[in-house]
DNA sequence: GGTAACACGTGAAGC
DNA sequence: TGCTTCACGTGTTAC
């Protein structure tokens, strides 16, 4: 499966490899252009969770020190073929000012350049007026293994996303050097921890430029945060189960053969409130397929913020699903917006919430990029059942990305509850993702549910230790044996005894040999047994009844065939 | 164990006999004055939960249509003894008015005689005054099965509570009438379903006069509301666990012998705001012994009503918990409300928590008792530790009993809201009873704690499972053996092979037949083994080396000793 | 003194 | 429609 314009001959310049080879590292220049990816980077994604990036947001701008977090979503190609972890979504913290190579010229162009290579070969075309790394201003060490990693994805088992989900274990690396095939990315994002966390639906890869221990802890919170699937009734406004989630999407690749199962849940959508604006994709960097993948990543809570701007998930009529229809209107969102120059971090958090799979890196870039949105928008109609205009609120956002440094008084206090009801609800939805068989959506209920869970749980495996013990026990292993073979008679004649020992034979160590010759009709001519001290030794002289010739080699043949039978 | 007073001759009249057995039925009449129950029905509580009486009166006022709850606490006989289940705390819904039997003086009259006989007979003496069933304007059929129950215990695995603690399932049983002892009450209380839950600390009885249906929702409901043991910091202001809870517990019994242990605990309780009042014990219609055991039962949360009084459990310096500080202190609670005739059902919930068994009945009898509770009070002193006097709250309350039918209004919708916290809380104290190694106490650690407990559990009940594959598989039973006994030798002569098996003999069946030969000194002259068709028969032929008879009775003997050992 | 946690009343929204 | 659930802002308390 050779990505047909990556590898095309001519398409990398020698210059553009060699740059490419330098920034990306031989093993990722190589495994892009060789094989792995998709040709064109259209995928579908399998499920899909509805509020992705509102995670992955928190996780980064939480405590913990992460500097970004990609979810590798199972995906399955266009073209067909197996499923993939590709790149789902992600999010990036911003960096310090002074990032080592932020300033050097030589380097952002260079880096430039390879992601607008990149963004080229893998279906972007030439149109540089799609490629956002043009429109940054820099691009930093993080931000490059950031952005470089949306071209990446990982078959079944590779890789190590891949090799996290396929065994189910979290992947707690210190020293990412060796790490995959991104390793020289990782390195040169100064990266000194990755963690990969396998989920139901794909693998979630934190990385950080801390050193960060592992810890049942710090695991546990990756975990909470980032498992809730259903979305709040309200303020989410949508509960979606995420696999119908993905219906919802504005982009035309996505409908394409989805079943009508999913309209009723897209139908729902437009009962929200009219304060919910749509918002449409924006410069996409990726070509259609991914580009509707990554914009399903990106179903955002409605967000509310200081600014008195208010954006919205897309939302379409469930009539109007039907692929194509509003295939290849890449606008626009981001004319919505007046140009926000000087906008403070805290006033752009996810607000201009990109589709594509530049979206998630916005995240940390829109900060940087001030007004070139307005330049962004192609200029094509919105679908008109959609409504584009912003409707102002005044209230306060609801949460926005924390002011990261600079904190700002006291956070007025109302802020701090806010958050704290947010992370109390991040845990609920958590909660509710352990939780299986929730009764009602109400919290008391989910606790309800949960309690009757654990006892439950609990009960089951005190059960199991218990039984665990009659097995393990050799003692028992021989009680159960024995009971199984309990029928010992003693019979005493003149002056001796005879005991007669029966066993079921399918609990006696002889079975398979017996059944063995059985099975090969052999005879036994004589029976020995003899009983040392710490061992039985049962022999046996068996031969074949008809003419063929008994020999070792097939007996031992027969033995173990019955042995593994 | 006969009950002194109870049986001792002419205790009982004629007439109250008769009385008696028409009214509690021959069976509970025979058990209550035969055995069964203590002398003087002296019990000493063994572990104890914080706000029994609150949880109760939220099942029964809840919504799943239950009529009466008694908790069957763990208790000791202050005479020694076993441990049984004895009265622990209970709460009764107020009947309907036009409740059967309610306004049939005869019996009625006969109600009353009944329970103030009861009350004689089981150590409240012949002073009436103390004697609930005298003020009383009547006694409905639940109200009396209610009433009566509180004379009764169960020894060890006595009784339908007795064999629900001991088997620890839990009954629901829809036809009460051969239920226990007490089946004539139930029956008479037109119970059409009771419920007995097996807890820790004792079995929660639930009676309904409605059909209720076993359900594991129910049954989940009925578990969630009541095994909650922490009580929250602020609200409730202490922090223990049930089986220290009982060391601040306000009677003389209560502390004989508990170990100092418990003092921090109760130190603790000095830290509460001072607007939360003491409350002392009222007309004890049981002796102090089982006084005190229900006051246990009864420590609430601090309670505030629209009246503006806030009444509060017991509490007492952890140096004044000596016994007989304050025993014997009947006082009074109830003085403290100037009588208020015409109560609203909502405004008199447990505002007077009166200890003592008839405690839990004033949950439904004081509705009814108007003015009485000032003509209730002994006079006697308060311990100077307590602080009598009633403050003043102008909030309303914070949840009282719920109108059970007067609705007046909309509930405010604020009583609504306060009800649906305080059960949200009350699902949080259940998570935190079940969730092992809580780190922090606020709830939102708590969730995390159970996420990650719950996800700790799956994990090992998976473990678990595949781990039981391997053993119950009577395929892979048999592979274990054989893996403990690979040791085949095949070796070819002449026409024939020889095939020879090694056994551990620890994994043989055989081994205990050998070892009791070995033990006995006896030995084996002749060994044969014949192979079924579904069975493996080992003979041998014994005889013992010395001079004394080998019986087969002795050689049975020693082989069930081998099997045993 | 600032931070974190909580309960409360309230308006709103879904049944 | 009433009942329930929820989020929010606020006052308060504990550390």
């Amino acid at each position: 499966m050779k990505s047909e314009m990556a590898s095309v001959a001519g398409f990398w310049t020698d210059d553009d490899r060699a740059m490419a080879v330098a920034v990306l590292g031989p093993q990722a220049f190589d495994y892009l252009t060789a094989s792995h990816v998709p040709p064109d980077g259209l995928f579908t994604a399998v499920g899909s969770d509805a509020d992705l990036q509102t995670k992955l947001v928190d996780l980064v701008e939480g405590s913990a020190g992460w500097t970004s977090a990609i979810f590798w979503q199972i995906s399955r190609p266009r073209s067909g073929g197996d499923l993939v972890l590709g790149w789902g979504d992600g999010y990036c913290r911003e960096a310090d000012d002074d990032a080592a190579g932020a300033n050097d010229d030589g380097l952002q162009r260079m880096r430039k350049r390879v992601l607008q290579r990149l963004h080229a070969a893998f279906g972007g075309g030439a149109t540089d007026d799609e490629n956002y790394a043009l429109r940054l201003d820099r691009v930093t060490d993080a931000e490059m293994f950031f952005l470089a990693s949306m071209y990446f994805s990982f078959p079944r088992g590779d890789g190590a996303p891949g090799r996290a989900f396929l065994s189910g274990k979290h992947v707690w690396i210190l020293d990412p050097s060796d790490y995959c095939v991104r390793a020289s990315l990782a390195r040169s994002a100064g990266f000194r921890t990755i963690v990969l966390v396998p989920f139901e639906t794909g693998v979630l890869e934190l990385g950080s430029v801390k050193v960060i221990r592992e810890s049942l802890e710090g695991l546990q919170a990756i975990r909470s945060v980032f498992t809730p699937v259903m979305n709040e009734r309200k303020d989410e406004s949508t509960v979606l189960s995420p696999h119908i989630g993905l219906a919802r999407i504005f982009g035309k690749d996505l409908n394409i053969g989805r079943p009508p199962a999913a309209a009723p849940a897209a139908a729902k959508v437009d009962e929200r409130p009219s304060w919910e604006i749509s918002q449409a994709s924006n410069g996409p960097m990726l070509n259609g397929g991914r580009k509707g993948l990554q914009q399903a990543m990106n179903w955002n809570h409605p967000q509310r913020f200081s600014n008195g701007v208010v954006v919205m998930g897309n939302e379409m009529d469930s009539s109007h699903r039907a692929a194509g229809v509003l295939g290849h209107h890449h606008s626009n969102g981001a004319s919505q917006f007046p140009a926000q120059k000087q906008q403070t971090p805290q006033q752009l958090p996810r607000q201009i919430d990109f589709s594509g799979g530049a979206s998630s890196r916005m995240g940390f870039s829109i900060a940087r990029m001030g007004a070139m949105e307005s330049e962004n928008s192609d200029g094509k109609a919105l679908c008109k059942e959609e409504r584009p205009v912003v409707i102002e609120e005044q209230r306060p956002r609801k949460r926005g990305r924390k002011p990261a440094n600079g904190r700002e008084e006291p956070l007025n206090h109302v802020e701090a509850e806010r958050q704290r009801r947010e992370k109390l609800n991040q845990r609920f939805y958590a909660l509710r993702a352990v939780v299986p068989n929730i009764s009602k959506m109400d919290k008391a209920s989910l606790l309800g549910d949960a309690i009757s869970y654990i006892t439950e749980l609990q009960k089951k495996v005190k059960e199991m230790e218990s039984e665990r013990e009659h097995f393990s026990d050799p003692s028992m292993l021989e009680h159960r044996r024995l009971v199984q073979c309990p029928d010992i008679d003693v019979e005493a004649l003149q002056d001796e005894v005879v005991v007669r020992v029966s066993c079921p034979l399918n609990s006696h160590p002889i079975s398979k040999v017996i059944q063995a010759f059985n099975e090969s009709q052999i005879n036994v001519t004589d029976s020995k047994i003899l009983v040392g001290n710490d061992s039985v030794l049962h022999t046996f002289a068996v031969k074949s009844p008809g003419s063929e010739q008994l020999t070792r080699e097939k007996l031992i043949a027969a033995i173990s065939h019955e042995m593994n039978s």
